[in-house]
DNA sequence: CTGAAAGCGCTTACAG
DNA sequence: CTGAAAGCGCTTACAG
């Protein structure tokens, strides 16, 4: 019932608990024996070390923080079994906390992890945060920090992200590539550093393709948290505003397929009619009625590949070879369906 | 830089470590002025309790465990919120750790957790889990332990669940109410006890109507986690089977939706010629098109009230009054749309 | 090969 | 009102 300590194995077998420490850790300055001895006796009865006491003698906990906006989210779920996917191969465990796009929250969470003494931090940024001394914080400590997906470009930390500008460009390319002519576009919230790159694709590919670019095409919603009836809203507007208006880049599946049953109710025709291009790739959008055509941004991947960031840099740190940070940039891909068919 | 201890506000206070812990945790034996200066300087400071030694004193870690099957799913991730939104609250953080439906995993991942002395465990078990010893011991160490929605009836701790038996009777009996004849089933996985229970609620409407219970209606699913492929899968075959099929009552939306995309592709109309019922409620059953009706389960609340009574056990046992189990049951609700618009 | 001792940073019963 | 002391359960430098 009551936990077993070295103590316990130690009296038990008239040896020290030094040398049971030693002899379990298979430190070479014991004798087989003992070592035998002592393993049999802490299988038997089933030890198991006390973290609280390891952890304050080595001052690693093994465990790091995960701060994410939304956790009920097709890419940010990904994201998260990516990160406690690798993190259980490296014997590291993850404590989640959700911050929902409040900089408030956000800070409080990593004043939080920080008392926790987590060994490590992973977060993508609240589309509200706009001032950074909190995440200057963790580093000052001496904290590896990893940021992904939203980032902030300023902070000076390692950081995975997709080329958000790549992707739109490759986006509204399509849609040019398949004759739209007048092509708007749903950005989502004003800060994040993703939203601005994004738009910068679509600016750019329009540009490129000697379209002309109209600022009253680009939809920016203030609100907080609710893409599928912020894409129904931005497109009731879109449809009173602009009746010519024949494609648009949408930020955001969820947000596309709002919009989507919006054109639906009003008889609008997609393709025919307008056609659109998602973000993300949610599963949502390979089932739905026209399937919608998107970009894949790898969740999975980026959240093994920002743990592997952050351990790398845990072992770095701990050998007292701290390392400069590092952007790691995962590719994306258009995926084709029936959405943009023509 | 490093971490300001008890101790260097003591030297600097020129008072004892005693008195700065007492103050700072504002003992009523410490003179309001010690106080005052204590928690000024600590301020200054930025003092931060080491959580390892405070853990390792009061045996506390103020930190639960959750074992869940899949994190990148509709109703899971919703119990994960609101499991976090409501420790949060209390000052609890969340490990979560993803068993991918194997018992081996899950195993694993409670001595994990147990090693780790969290303060308690919520779980929701894996298809494959038929043995309970390893949720016994945790038990029989006397941590609190919850399941919720995926239980075993066996192992005596608190659940937290929906009727599913009420659930999937309901979900058959509107079937039966909007004229169908001949029912299937798709039961998902054989073990978990909340299939079971949907068949057998599905079972009891059949004969409550006076309509025969076919047992070849019924398909089960010896695969692991592809639910969509599942649906499509046991659509086809049932295409090959049971011409004469009007209703399915689809267990888990997923899976119907996987359904709903094979029949398509085969020209069958829904609701003409086949109506479904899912169960779960994700959000995507909303958007599809037709929209699929469903059961409504209750993720957020249940990931609250989950946590809700592990934190009551946390206390109850720490007060050296173990309350007994107790078993939760939260409401469903059948969502009505146009998979079975008659 | 083995072990005594110090110490990680707290908390708390006890003495004054 | 204040503080010395013990102790939580480990790890590890050091002595033998």
């Amino acid at each position: 019932m009551k936990p077993v300590t070295l103590k316990e194995i130690a009296e038990q077998l008239n040896i020290s608990v030094t040398t049971v420490s030693k002899a379990l850790k298979d430190y070479p300055d014991v004798s087989k024996k003992t070592k035998g001895l002592v393993k049999e006796l802490a299988k038997t009865l089933n030890y198991k070390p006390n973290t609280f006491a390891v952890n304050l003698r080595t001052k690693e906990s093994k465990t790091i923080g995960l701060i994410i906006p939304v956790i009920v989210h097709h890419f940010f779920s990904n994201v998260i079994k990516g990160i406690i996917s690798q993190a259980e191969k490296k014997g590291y465990l993850v404590i989640i906390l959700q911050s929902n796009e409040s900089y408030e929250l956000e800070k409080k969470q990593i004043d939080l992890l920080l008392s926790q003494r987590v060994d490590g931090i992973l977060i993508s940024l609240a589309n509200g945060t706009a001032d950074f001394s909190h995440l200057n914080q963790i580093i000052d400590q001496g904290k590896p920090l990893v940021m992904f997906d939203k980032i902030a470009k300023i902070v000076k930390c390692s950081k995975v992200i997709i080329d958000d500008r790549k992707a739109a460009y490759k986006a509204t390319q399509h849609l040019i590539d398949i004759g739209c002519k007048r092509i708007a576009h749903f950005r989502g919230a004003l800060l994040p550093q993703n939203s601005i790159d994004r738009f910068l694709g679509y600016k750019k590919a329009l540009l490129d393709n000697n379209l002309p670019y109209d600022p009253s095409l680009v939809y920016i919603c203030e609100c907080g948290d609710m893409s599928f009836e912020e894409g129904k809203k931005n497109a009731k507007q879109l449809l009173n505003e602009h009746k010519d208006v024949d494609g648009i880049f949408i930020n955001t599946d969820l947000v596309a397929i709002g919009a989507m049953t919006e054109f639906n109710e009003q008889g609008i025709k997609i393709p025919e009619d307008i056609s659109i291009v998602g973000f993300s790739n949610w599963f949502m959008s390979s089932v739905i009625s026209p399937t919608l055509t998107t970009i894949d941004q790898p969740g999975f991947k980026m959240g093994k590949t920002a743990f592997k960031q952050l351990y790398k840099e845990i072992k770095a740190i701990k050998n007292k070879k701290p390392k400069r940070p590092k952007t790691i940039t995962l590719e994306t891909e258009l995926i084709e369906r029936e959405s943009t068919e023509k």
